[in-house]
DNA sequence: ATGGGCACCTGGCTGC
DNA sequence: TGCAGCCAGGTGCCCA
């Protein structure tokens, strides 16, 4: 589900609750996640200050006096903050118990999150080491996007998704910086010359930057901390709007298939 | 090194 | 109504 947008979205919201307050107790509901939670988890975090909640790409981080906690919501996970007594509900996987009387609750239908505690430097981690420039930030700009085309015969929409060259696009914001930059996404990444990487790398912040500012993108299930949906999807040019027409030039949007997974763009558009 | 495909899951929708 | 088939916001890993 969540991209950078979403996952920030999360960020956001959380981390008011979250940060100064004590870890009381950890409950964990259903260990099964994209890696086992660890049994020895509760014990680790017992007791620990929550000094920050950053964010890595996609992988939410919550900074501990004494460790980290890595977080990622895969495709359906979400973080809410609760009342301690809230029910539970089908797929509730873990809660942080604060002493601020609130918890923190993770849900994950589909189990493709995690949730993994380490008392090194997270950004070290084996996970997160290898991963692209965070594509807000000063060093991702025209000159990177044409330094990691160069050799690169992959359609530059699977380029996007390609976490080691570009983090915290997703399926939905690759379809939507394309069509930004007026860019097929078939397009061989190293046939891309320098002014269309720099129409790429502005597309990519300007779309994350207005989806922050929207809450994110709640297409079917996504949901902030408060359990609020995201509003930009009201502002998606061509994500699931295949045969409906441009919002630009009125032109049907077109749906194909890349590396198992579809994409959106107008064929006026984007060239 | 690069790129393609599969795997991991549940749930919602469509069409027979 | 039931069921099979397909699709969905991510990404690690294996193979050519």
């Amino acid at each position: 589900m969540p991209e950078l947008p979403e996952v920030e979205t999360t960020r956001r919201g959380i981390e008011p609750h979250l940060k100064g307050r004590i870890i009381r107790t950890v409950h964990v509901h259903d260990a099964r996640l994209r890696w086992p939670v660890d049994p020895k988890l509760a014990s680790q975090l017992r007791g620990q200050r929550v000094l920050a909640v950053e964010r890595r790409a996609k992988y939410l981080l919550i900074r501990l006096g004494r460790g980290t906690l890595i977080m990622h919501l895969g495709m359906s996970g979400s973080l809410r903050i609760l009342p301690q007594r809230t029910a539970r509900q089908r797929h509730d996987h873990l809660d942080l118990w604060l002493d601020s009387g609130q918890v923190l609750r993770f849900n994950d239908p589909r189990r493709f999150g995690c949730c993994l505690y380490t008392s090194d430097d997270p950004l070290a981690h084996p996970l997160l080491a290898k991963l692209a420039p965070e594509p807000l930030h000063g060093d991702f700009d025209a000159a990177y996007m044409h330094r990691i085309t160069r050799r690169r015969r992959v359609a530059i929409k699977s380029l996007l998704l390609n976490g080691q060259l570009i983090t915290g696009v997703g399926n939905i914001y690759a379809s939507e910086a394309l069509f930004r930059a007026r860019i097929r996404p078939r397009r061989a990444a190293r046939s891309l010359g320098l002014k269309e990487c720099a129409r790429i790398a502005s597309a990519i912040r300007r779309v994350l930057g207005s989806a922050i500012r929207a809450g994110g993108t709640t297409l079917r299930d996504y949901v902030n901390a408060e359990g609020m949906p995201g509003d930009f999807a009201v502002k998606l040019y061509v994500y699931e709007r295949a045969a409906l027409p441009c919002r630009r030039c009125r032109t049907p949007i077109r749906q194909i298939t890349q590396g198992q997974r579809s994409t959106y763009y107008c064929p006026e558009c984007q060239r």
